[in-house]
DNA sequence: GGCATGTGTATTTTT
DNA sequence: TACACATGCC
């Protein structure tokens, strides 16, 4: 039975499927069938009969390892498929660290800050040290996350992180350094973990000698997919996972590889075998996906890396024209020309979800979005601006991070300065008042005997009503009520009798939260009607949780991708066309794939032209971007580029094509111009029209 | 100390 | 364009 469908897999694909036990290292090019893989490794192992709650799945975003273990399950006799431990490294360590925590020092009941959250604290940090005033270049917050999270993920000595890639933040080394110190501390206080910290705790998890153990022990098979994108901590990890078996599949692509940005290191690929003895190694090299046309292309853009591991890639799907490159006078012309082309594939019978744009930054896709919604085309956009880090979602938030941790300082401080009348300064001493950074011994565990000794800042606040200015004494009032509701407490029983509080449906705590911070977020901020549709989908999501604490973790590991754009969210059946980055696009495909702004400073882009590897990240990166079609490639290039700095004048600059299509690569696109289609709507302004002419004309003479 | 207003600036990619 | 920071008024 189980026979049948390994006879559809390739022999390559097949030894990796059916490796006994030891490290196997899948080296899987573009397109080569590596979910296929994986999925089917699974099934084997389940139909092999190991359990499911011992097989661990790591990859790199939470809907992979749901549609790898949905696969498998498809594919196995086992019925429980979907018990398998599937998921990030970071949300395998937050579900890890809740059960084992106790062997590092942590509470079970932390809650887990986003990199927004972090730059927040960086940032108190940084002004309550005066490091932000006078006339010194001090990095930013978003700065200083970076250059943390950089040496913590490359376990790299700080002073080398910023010589290395910081290197104007030089001459203040000693500073930055005591920031992370103070950083570091505070969150240990406050019971709070960033994302490096779930990495940092599992790997010394691991370490410890008998929570170790059984950490370990608890799977007995290990895969891992992208392993090209992991670091040093997480090879770490890996490590440690694997003490006694060494029941290890590792799959990934070197040429893939685009996440050194977060510290990630293809020597993570190269050097398994050394770190695994006895590893078996599988290339596969068929691809499956890309027409032969489309493969070359893309192969002679990866020819010119000037490190190359070779892998010969082909294809059998011989059908199909050559990629088209399609030069456009600017940008408008290029959405112009995305929107036909999609429309016309669409005519085709191939829907608007089979279709894809990609682009190197969120913000590429800003004037599209304005023309695709002009004309009534769906779309969902991935990558870019988060739902999460809106400013009145993080504020929702904050009302349930206190609720949970009633140490969260930066919570405390976000909802305070919410109200009228209350600064930084006023919240600052507020919560020193209420005691927020202290901590209460923790109630779980011991539930028998005694209540709390020491009261929660939380219960302090619901409890008598602290000194604020008279402007924000009648919003206190509320807020008291309203964070009293949601923890089933009433306001002002001063007496500890009556302890065990109420439970109450996290449905209605929302409720009750939203009913306060409407007033509060419509004087706020502006564009209220659209924020408010956030809101409603934050409800929406919540009505699928119980749990609070589940709720709010879930939320910060893996949120969901905004669409409150002006197409307004698509219906769940309804088709329409994606739109997303190149990094979040990876491991998805699609029958058609629309590359736009291929000029240089766009891709690669003017950030990372510094030095060589960061050129050849951008290059894999657009290899990324071309591997991801099926049938058709379509790739974008303005000429002209606006500024639209000096407003209302017409300065502008003229772009070059990406350096990653070289003129050998050139030859196998089919060249097309956009820039003779001339628009229908007449222009306004006659100079732009003699302009426009004078342009065409220009581009006909070159020709 | 809070807050409205003005000015300058830097601007990738994500768990 | 949004955000950080400075300024000046309440």
């Amino acid at each position: 039975m189980a026979a049948n469908w390994l006879d559809q897999l390739n022999p390559a694909q097949r030894e990796a499927v059916t490796h006994g036990d030891g490290p196997l290292l899948v080296v899987a090019g573009a397109g080569t069938g590596k979910t296929k893989t994986l999925a089917c490794r699974v099934a084997y192992l389940l139909d092999k009969g190991v359990s499911p709650d011992r097989l661990l799945l790591l990859t790199f975003t939470r809907r992979a390892a749901a549609e790898m273990v949905r696969r498998a399950g498809q594919l196995s006799q086992h019925s429980a498929a979907g018990s398998v431990w599937g998921g990030t490294f970071h949300a395998v360590a937050n579900r890890l660290l809740r059960i084992y925590g106790q062997a590092v020092g942590l509470r079970a009941d932390f809650t887990v800050m986003d990199q927004g959250d972090a730059a927040d604290l960086m940032n108190l940090i940084r002004s309550e040290r005066g490091l932000g005033t006078r006339d010194r270049r001090f990095p930013k917050k978003h700065t200083l996350v970076n250059i943390y999270s950089r040496a913590v993920n490359a376990q790299e000595k700080l002073a080398r992180t910023i010589e290395r890639y910081f290197p104007w933040c030089a001459a203040e080394l000693e500073d930055i350094g005591g920031v992370f110190e103070a950083y570091t501390t505070r969150k240990r206080e406050q019971n709070v973990l960033d994302y490096d910290d779930l990495l940092l705790m599992w790997r010394a998890l691991c370490a410890s000698p008998q929570a170790g153990a059984s950490v370990a022990d608890r799977f007995e098979h290990v895969l891992v997919d992208e392993y090209q994108d992991t670091n040093a901590v997480q090879a770490d990890i890996l490590r440690g996972m694997r003490r006694k078996h060494a029941n290890i599949m590792a799959v990934g692509d070197d040429a893939q590889s685009i996440y050194s940005f977060r510290a990630a290191t293809i020597r993570n690929i190269l050097d398994f075998p050394e770190q695994f003895a006895g590893t078996r190694v599988v290339t596969l090299e068929q691809n499956y996906r890309s027409t032969r046309p489309i493969l070359a292309a893309s192969n002679a853009v990866m020819e010119q890396a000037a490190e190359r591991y070779t892998k010969e890639l082909w294809s059998d799907r011989a059908s199909g024209g050559p990629p088209v490159l399609l030069t456009c006078m600017d940008e408008q012309q290029q959405c112009e020309a995305v929107c036909e082309r999609v429309l016309a594939h669409l005519e085709e019978g191939i829907p608007l979800m089979r279709q894809a744009v990609l682009f190197r930054a969120g913000h590429h896709s800003d004037m599209l979005e304005v023309e695709l919604s002009r004309r009534n085309i769906p779309f969902h956009k991935y990558g870019g601006l988060k739902f999460i880090e809106a400013a009145h979602i993080k504020d929702m938030l904050a009302f349930l991070r206190i609720l949970e941790n009633p140490t969260d300082e930066l919570s405390w401080f976000r909802l305070l300065l919410l109200l009228d009348g209350i600064g930084p300064k006023t919240a600052q001493r507020i919560m020193r008042d209420l005691g927020v950074r202290q901590q209460p011994p923790t109630p779980a565990g011991e539930n028998g005997g005694r209540t709390i000794a020491l009261k929660s800042a939380l219960r302090r606040f619901i409890e008598k009503a602290p000194r604020v200015p008279a402007a924000a004494r009648e919003q206190i009032a509320q807020l008291r009520e309203t964070l009293a509701t949601c923890s089933g407490r009433k306001v002002d029983s001063a007496d500890d009798a009556d302890d065990a509080p109420t439970a109450v449906p996290l449905a209605s705590q929302i409720e009750r939260i939203r009913a306060f911070y409407e007033p509060v977020f419509e004087r706020l901020y502006d564009n209220a009607t659209m924020r408010l549709r956030d809101i409603e989908q934050l409800e929406a999501i919540a009505a699928g949780y119980r749990s609070r604490g589940r709720f709010v973790t879930d939320l910060t590991l893996d949120p969901p991708t905004s669409t409150s754009d002006l197409a307004g969210p698509p219906q769940l059946d309804e088709d329409y066309l994606i739109l997303s980055t190149i990094h979040s696009a990876k491991g998805c495909e699609w029958d058609v794939v629309n590359i736009i702004h291929a000029a240089d400073g766009m891709i690669p882009s003017d950030m990372a032209v510094g030095d060589e590897a960061g050129v050849d990240e951008e290059r894999r990166l657009f290899y990324v971007a071309m591997t991801r079609a099926k049938d058709h490639l379509h790739v974008y290039f303005p000429l002209r580029y606006y500024h639209t700095k000096h407003r209302m004048g017409d300065a502008h600059s003229y772009a070059q094509l990406t350096r990653f299509i070289s003129p050998s690569a050139l030859r196998l696109f089919d060249q097309q111009s956009a820039a003779t289609e001339i628009d229908d709507d007449p222009p306004t302004d006659p100079s732009n029209v003699q302009q426009v002419d004078r342009w065409v004309n220009r581009l006909w003479g070159e020709e």
